[in-house]
DNA sequence: GTCTATAATTCGATAGAC
DNA sequence: GTCTATCGAATTATAGAC
């Protein structure tokens, strides 16, 4: 088991890298920041990941993955239990995942929903990384959206499931600060503010 | 008129700069790469503007102020109108400066949205620069709907605003973008795009 | 106001010993 | 896997001639 020691290293980095990126930017974060708070050497970042881009992929992989795969079973359950689903079910099935998955990481959870609203509002050249984890269940939900709102065009539903995002995102770039949406990680914390998404945009969806 | 050729210098450092800035981040572009496409001296930036960081203040001052002006006119006007005015009529006031501003800044217009995008979204170091120009009317708009909206609690209408704003800078930064909502900049493309934002955004408002 | 030259740091990345 | 040492390039900023 020789491996210990490098699996907390490795864990180390991508912890501090996460709020870093979150904080700072891509660009605005260097490699020398990340190992100063992660009290790593340099070297170690190069060997567990290869460059800077591919340790900030690997930031967006851990905490994306989860986040797509219940976010698609929810639209699966949800397609399941009603035949043609409302766009309030829909939008609940898309909205909760990134917004309970706080809950489920411990002293990453602030860190964890900043990045994964600032990863995707970065400039396009990095942006991209970040957002072609996300590109199935965008087009899945966006099909469902169709289904429930026949009478819109396939271009008024990408730009208002565009807004849709806007708004995730801002919400969890905000986290924790004055005033914002969240502001603790309990259950009924994250239910009220999905409760709270909803009734702002279903209706706008509609119009 | 020695100071001819010096106009054109600043305002030339000023324009590459907007467009540098917007497609990369305060942190993703380098002075050089400014001077390099506004071809002129590294040293013409520190004479002009002072930093890095003051160059960005200036274009932030430059695309902000006309916006913040003719947005508390708009308010002010539609204050005169009516004696309580309604959600749309306040959100028409508050989206279409930042919107119809385009119009009026001729080859820029595209830059000068992706810029306002940007500049709101940067990492909280920065961000803050731009934001304080925006401070005052975000401040108006609120109170302005307070007394639109009775029934909400401030701290309600001050996330609402929020989300509106977040909305507001993703259509600016996306601009020009496939399936974006801004794709010429007509006066009648913008009004369209007022129109369909105030639709999904009042119902929202009101809940 | 504009230029050259350069200071003083910092950056990402790598070679090579252990 | 981890370390030291370092390369080569890029960064903001400034000094000083014109």
């Amino acid at each position: 088991m020789t491996s210990t020691i490098s699996t907390d290293t490795k864990e180390q980095i991508l912890n501090v890298a996460e709020k870093l990126f979150a904080e700072n930017g891509f660009a605005g974060t260097s490699l020398r920041s990340v190992i100063r708070e992660a009290d790593v050497n340099l070297s170690a970042v190069h060997y567990h990941f290869g460059s800077k881009e591919e340790l900030f992929r690997a930031v967006v992989v851990r905490t994306a993955q989860p986040i797509v795969k219940e976010t698609l079973k929810r639209l699966a359950q949800c397609q399941a239990k009603y035949e043609n689903p409302s766009v309030e079910a829909i939008l609940e099935a898309f909205l909760t995942p990134p917004l309970q998955i706080i809950l489920s990481s411990g002293d990453r959870s602030i860190n964890c929903a900043r990045f994964m609203g600032r990863s995707r509002t970065e400039p396009d050249s990095i942006r991209g990384i970040a957002e072609q984890e996300f590109q199935d269940i965008q087009e899945a939900y966006l099909d469902a959206l169709g289904r429930s709102l026949p009478d819109l065009s396939r271009t008024e539903l990408t730009w208002k499931l565009d807004l849709v995002i806007a708004v995730l995102l801002r919400v969890l770039t905000e986290a924790r600060k004055p005033d914002a949406l969240i502001q603790d990680n309990s259950p009924e914390g994250i239910q009220n503010t999905v409760s709270k998404l909803i009734d702002f945009l279903a209706p706008g969806m509609r119009s």
